[in-house]
DNA sequence: CCAAGGATGTTGAATTTTCACCGATCAATG
DNA sequence: CATTGATCGGTGAAAATTCAACATCCTTGG
């Protein structure tokens, strides 16, 4: 389970589809694809990742469900941590800022309450 | 300026050790990785990584500086954006969630406060 | 001015990625 | 039971990458 090597521009491609379904079928990958090559093309990739241990495979009905071996949450970490180590120094404000920006200022008052509320709760539980 | 194809595997790593540092010569990209080839192996993807537009190098006293031909703000947006679709489905409260539980707790006090803040802030000019 | 060391660029080859062709398997259908 | 259509996997070759050896340029110190 040691250190993978970064994955290869069409296995990362694979990889967010994946992740951001939850889990999908060879089909479904390629449909999300912008640039999609053939479908057996789609399937080396997927045995690939297979082999590497990034995904796992499960037969549901007539065909194959691929999913992240890695669970969702760790996933997310993992993700998150990246970003806010590459591209806001470890700011957690600075990423705070963007990501609230993103929704173009439009943040339902509700949601805004419950990541105030989220926050607060943060700061008692670490101590 | 047209989209761009998914970066190689040490075309990103590059990428993200730049836009880690702002700037960075071709010594220290090469410092900062942790399976470093050959230091004109690293020049020759800052090379492809000019030549395909990602990078622009100036000229500082005795050495070049790579840095991103993007805006750090907009790489940041752009960033944030992708895992914000791909690891929590566009849901802004998650990925506060996630970002703030990756500081184990420890947020400081002040921090937290200017981050309360800017979240009123924002919507507020949201409308 | 000359030599040494550092920074940069170029080239070509080994490795890896990428992908379509092809055949096998399986399910539903006529 | 044969046929059709869809899913799946293997193979090998084209394309892209990765990289080190090598050459060039600059600059700095003697």
């Amino acid at each position: 389970m040691a250190e993978m090597p970064p994955l290869s521009r069409r296995e990362r491609q694979v990889m967010d589809i994946i992740h951001e379904l939850g889990g999908a079928t060879a089909v479904q990958i390629r449909e999300r694809m912008s640039d999609p090559p053939t479908d057996s093309a789609v399937r080396s990739v997927l045995r690939i990742l297979l082999r590497k241990g990034h995904l796992v495979k499960e037969y549901d009905g007539p065909r194959f469900v691929y999913s992240s071996r890695i669970p969702a949450r760790a996933a997310r970490r993992s993700a998150m941590s990246h970003v806010l180590k590459t591209f806001f120094g470890g700011s957690v404000e600075g990423a705070v800022a963007t990501l609230i920006a993103l929704e173009d200022g439009a943040l339902e008052p509700d949601e805004r309450e419950r990541i105030m509320a989220m926050i607060e709760r943060a700061s008692e539980e670490g101590r």
